[in-house]
DNA sequence: CGGCCGACTGGGAGCGCTCTCACCGATGCT
DNA sequence: AGCATCGGTGAGAGCGCTCCCAGTCGGCCG
């Protein structure tokens, strides 16, 4: 950065203080232990000079930063087309500033990407991570084991072992609860043939999902499930399937809103009216489709900014470092390692509107 | 953060490669001027240690830290609520990521946050700021004016002066363009009383868009304008007034999808057909809105990702030093002042779909 | 009234890295 | 042969801050 004045440094404001460097590091730092008139001496330099501490200077020697990485993988993915993702960034930034922290967002597209990524971590930039979308087996959670540094993943990772990982602790909403709501109120409603289009089924979310609706529907027909990709598109397709398959059916639980408003046109293109001939709920309840489609889409809401502030907040907790366990937060905090901090899954909840 | 293992020094690095600090600096900084005996030397030495550089450090004395800060005001607003910042910011990320520099993300809702905001941009965290949505007269380009941070902000500021403030530069879409190429296809078509619902009038990109619709229609009715909020509701609301004014309009121009998702509620049920009765023309191109209204919403397109990349160019650009100008990139480059770098317009297109 | 204790304060040693400059041997030139 | 030159290399001085430790100075106890 281009510096126009030299910038004032502790050692100045200490001397127009008249005290040393120690003190006006003390005072700056809170002011314990140093006479008020001091402390009033060093407090009017600082303002008079306009001094504002050297974050370098002083992470070289605390060896902490106040900031922390949002891992990103695949921005190309649904993490970006839906609003979810901002609003997820919304809780985590609130959370983290309130505890005057710095969010450094990282994305991940490729493996190079992750060569970057890992670097950045192992480089001490940050004190934290928090890591997103994890698919496969994702290097990431032992590239940050391996640096020891804290993190908290968003989304229950899928691969086998994960579940029994102690320190991989996630936060999650509810998939299977909600899709057990969905499902039994479609149930409730009198609807005896109720189909699912799911999410890519490599997915955990989609997985979950899947459960929650066979947990209502133990016996049910596999002809009324077919795969979508949690877009409009593959939501219509996945529709036309399951109408060829059991044109009978009554009832969708579409495992996400896009998908719900392909499959809503292709159930109107194909003359059936809505909810009268099928009842369709989705889930997410993102607002510019769920509010707005024809019917107005009964879905399942998450709390996705909560999610976000969760998230931050367990992560912060592992930073003041003490087994501090996580307060059983909003949601069944799940036992994991009984000595550490908690994954937690956050509820859901049914939003009616007129399309089931 | 707990470190494990006393983590390796470029000391440690030296050391053992039999070199001195000196040199094992240069060649963890591309090895300029080194022989290439010594150069592999250090290179494996670094390998065997596992070491990675201590950012700190090296910014306390190179006075930068290769990190921008992207500044997001009011994340309350449509900011966050369609995909354009998800967008925005992924074009942001491959644009810095691609000269390894990081993203801090700083989110401001109240007068608090501009502090701490300020705070952050006067410490010297960051080598330069992204500024987005701003509003009334805002001070943060004044804070990182003052601070001698370099900035681009996105989205042409509205306030009296901002646009002969000759080093505000910014990057923003042809909106008006866009508005031009929206109701002149409506004219094409034979229509003749042409509506639009405008986005609130208090921001540059809405009054943009209704100089564009003005440039076609220098003589249209004023009863033909109604301004919305860039919500599906508020959307609703103006289609319903527009009605109400001249129920023989046969063809409208929302400025956003959100609202022309609205309008086309309100349309159908005031009994019109789309497009055979008016036709309806969006703005955004927001693909979760645009491609999924009944029928498809025929809209104009803006390259957001560009846009977030085209900032973030002309940041790094800046940084660079240097009076570089920015190569006139895809859109007519708007001259402020004649010896600085220059603000972007990027180029909007019309997309063609069912509704016109 | 001397000695101690405790609350403050200052001195100084780094944190890990970059960068200037002096130095060194090997060339190249006159 | 004598001397300026030059690519390479190392020594050392900080960058601005925190924090340990020793020193100072009242006040209070015996």
């Amino acid at each position: 950065m281009p510096e126009q004045t030299p910038r004032p440094t502790l050692e100045s404001v200490a001397e127009r203080a008249g005290v040393s460097r120690a003190t006006a590091s003390r005072v700056v730092n809170g002011g314990e232990g140093v006479r008020e008139a001091l402390r009033e001496k060093v407090r009017r330099a600082v303002e008079e000079l306009g001094y504002v501490p050297n974050p370098a200077a002083r992470t070289l020697v605390t060896r902490h930063n106040r900031a922390i990485a949002v891992v990103v993988a695949e921005p190309g993915s649904r993490l970006f087309s839906d609003p979810f993702f901002a609003q997820q960034l919304r809780g985590i930034g609130r959370e983290l500033s309130a505890a005057d922290h710095q969010m450094v967002l990282m994305m991940v597209e490729d493996q190079h990407d992750y060569e970057r990524v890992g670097r950045y971590l192992a480089g001490g930039h940050v004190d934290g991570a928090l890591l997103f979308s994890l698919h496969q087996p994702d290097p990431l959670p032992d590239m940050a084991r391996k640096v020891g540094l804290p993190f908290v993943v968003g989304g229950r990772p899928g691969w086998a072992g994960a579940e029994s990982d102690r320190d991989l602790v996630y936060v999650d909403s509810d998939n299977r609860g909600g899709a057990r709501l969905a499902v039994g109120h479609l149930r409730a409603l009198g609807r005896t043939a109720i189909a699912t289009v799911t999410g890519p089924l490599d997915q955990t979310s989609s997985l979950d999902r899947l459960d929650g609706y066979r947990d209502v529907l133990p016996d049910g027909d596999p002809a009324l499930i077919a795969e979508g990709d949690f877009t409009p598109d593959g939501g219509g397709r996945a529709m036309a399937e399951l109408l060829a398959r059991r044109p009978d059916l009554d009832a969708v639980f579409a495992a996400s809103d896009a998908m719900a408003s392909g499959a809503l046109r292709v159930l109107r293109e194909a003359g059936r009216r809505i909810p009268e001939d099928v009842a369709v709920v989705g889930f997410d309840d993102v607002e510019s489709i769920a509010a707005w489609t024809e019917p107005p889409l009964t879905t399942v809401r998450q709390d996705i900014e909560e999610m976000g502030r969760l998230m931050a907040g367990l992560l912060l907790r592992r930073l003041a470092g003490a087994g501090a366990r996580p307060a059983a937060a909003a949601g069944a905090p799940r036992g994991l390692a009984p000595g550490g901090p908690t994954s937690v899954i956050t509820p859901t909840r049914l939003i009616l509107r007129a399309s089931a």
